[in-house]
DNA sequence: TGTTAGCACTCTTTTGTTTTGAGTGCTAAC
DNA sequence: GTTAGCACTCAAAACAAAAGAGTGCTAACA
């Protein structure tokens, strides 16, 4: 079903102006803006053409048209231009980048502040998925006889730290045995392959104190696992309210209360992202109530070969697209070059002969 | 300026049908339902009364009588009924909070879950500030010749951990000597208390490697200047806009927008929070553009004698004090109590010798 | 003197009606 | 194939009328 060029030059006429006013547009105002060589009339034939073929529909019978969730994604498709982030942006993109780098999840939610800012949409992402990573050693420090820290590195030499209190004193000796324990079992195994009967054998290999090391091994555990779940960050959740689609505050409540459900929002960047490859969902294309109206831009984000995650932007079907995958490809980009190069980072570095 | 007996009875009714109806109340509504003893004539003048004294106001010339912030003032200070956390919800509370023992701070967004769910409105706290509690010591370890973790712990064994990547190798020795010196520098004095200045004398006692630790000094620095920087911790972000005082979207919008700036919450909370005493702010008798129309109710948490937070709920001037007021005073009464003696606490305890 | 029934009056809210204007589809002419 | 012209449609705005909740005031009552 291939649409003359000038059935395409309106399509994309019709989105353009939809997008920029929210307004239905008609066949006069398309003549006067975009095409004065034609006359209304003639558009008017062409419009009731598209409708027929499925890409607009009308609000009323004498209202002007509106895209359908075909003719956005032909749009997107293949009509839109390619919006190019300006030299400009481009500076203050990087310029926002360098100033302020610090750790990952910090870095990662500066880019969600840039994303959501520069498109004036709520941006998502999940931390970075550990579990295909491999744990490369476990360290237990004293602090004192009744503190002691338990660190976990991974092989991106990704840190987590967590404290463990203690109710009663223990000693060098027995923090050095669980240590080496841990290590021997766990160092090296990626994080998704680490289960309870992992923890069985090292209590056995414990042997006496059986009863003893049980809380700790189970914080162990259960730290590790933190590490598998990945963490949802937010960005410009207010942003979509001054949207005229969201003057109604039901609508705008129910945007809202999904953008804070993270089991849903892990669910639907889950469903939605495409490995490596920026994706486009438009409306409900995927049957999923809460997305009703809404879009989604999503993408990847790479730490390394098996730590990856995801971001992308939500907003009505009525987005700039070409703007927020532009500004998507050049941030998850940025992403992936400055974590995979993350240890010559300006900021943090020393030497010790400097 | 004391209000006779029946005039108190009299507002505390209409506070109350306005809290729970948010609609003007009328003086039939009122005969009917609290005072049926009395003619709507005879309640009319007395909210006449009422009115030309300050705590009543009228919508319009012909509609019922809205509560004025005197008149929520006075409700708060003496007319309400003391509501007492019941039962049930003691029994709820306390299951909720003993089964999620973590982390100090994913306590207290623990806790913020309930406040926000138990009274319905938003709930905001700060994380604890440390900036007067002292810093106990200071631990580098090293994962790697790359990689160092830098560890904190303050008084109260709190830790605070951070990675810092290097461009080149370091060797043990010279870690040592960095830890030695920042110890007998800085271990023993309260955050608020460490200055650019220490760093330097740090720097000159190290001596030879001036320029090589300047980073890693440099990162120490902004690292315990976090410490003093409290985090702002939300809950219950989209419970307003079910009220009607929140179906405009503007308005909406406005206060999403409000809660979400880190600054000015922070002031908010700072300006109002009473040392130890729970305060209730109605509307902007605060003269704070921010807070028209709203009210809080704060109160303050201990994690030890110079380490507190603030924690509150804010809603709209119509809200139920009584039950809000309650849950706050038993939730941070409940955070000092555990966070006092967190080093029992049931999950993470370990006993050698168990 | 405090209370209350009664009534005129006010103002919002609801409902219904009319007008306006943007936009369409169709026809006939170019 | 394009376009001018015109009748027609429908949402939104503007206006009008009616309903209803509530008040203040007056006059009568206990």
């Amino acid at each position: 079903m291939e649409l003359s060029e000038r059935k395409q030059k309106i399509l994309k006429a019709v989105v353009d102006d939809y997008i920029t006013f929210a307004e239905p547009v008609g066949s006069t105002h398309i003549a006067k803006n975009h095409h004065p060589e034609l006359s209304s009339a003639t558009i008017r034939n062409e419009l009731a053409d598209l409708e027929e073929l499925g890409y607009l529909v009308k609000t009323h019978t004498s209202s002007g048209r509106v895209p359908s969730e075909l003719g956005y994604r032909t749009y997107v498709d293949s009509l839109m231009k390619k919006y190019m982030v300006s030299m400009e942006e481009v500076a203050r993109l990087k310029a926002e980048m360098e100033h302020k780098i610090k750790e990952l999840d910090y870095y990662i939610k500066e880019v969600l502040n840039i994303a959501a800012g520069s498109t004036n949409l709520t941006a998502i992402a999940t931390s970075p998925d550990f579990s295909g990573g491999t744990l490369k050693k476990i360290e237990l420090m004293m602090l004192d006889s009744f503190n002691i820290l338990l660190i976990l590195v991974t092989e991106t030499d990704t840190v987590k730290s967590r404290p463990i209190k203690l109710k009663s004193p223990v000693d060098f000796d027995f923090i050095a045995d669980l240590k080496s324990v841990l290590n021997t079992q766990l160092a090296g195994l990626t994080l998704d392959k680490i289960t309870k009967q992992n923890f069985e054998v090292i209590t056995e290999q414990l042997g006496g104190n059986y009863e003893a090391v049980a809380n700790i091994l189970e914080f162990v555990y259960s730290t590790i696992n933190e590490m598998n779940e990945n963490e949802i960050y937010l960005s410009g959740e207010t942003n979509l309210l001054g949207l005229p689609e969201f003057k109604d505050v039901a609508k705008a409540k129910k945007f809202l209360e999904l953008i804070h459900d993270e089991k849903k929002i892990r669910e639907i960047l889950k469903n939605n992202s495409k490995g490596n490859v920026l994706n486009v969902v438009i409306g409900n294309e995927q049957d999923n109530e809460d997305l009703d109206q809404l879009s989604l831009v999503v993408t990847t984000y790479k730490i390394s070969e098996n730590v990856t995650g995801v971001m992308g932007v939500i907003g009505p079907n009525r987005m700039d697209y070409s703007k927020v995958i532009s500004s998507l490809e050049y941030l998850s980009e940025n992403i992936n070059t400055l974590a995979l190069k993350a240890p010559e980072n300006d900021n943090n570095e020393v030497n010790k002969n400097g």
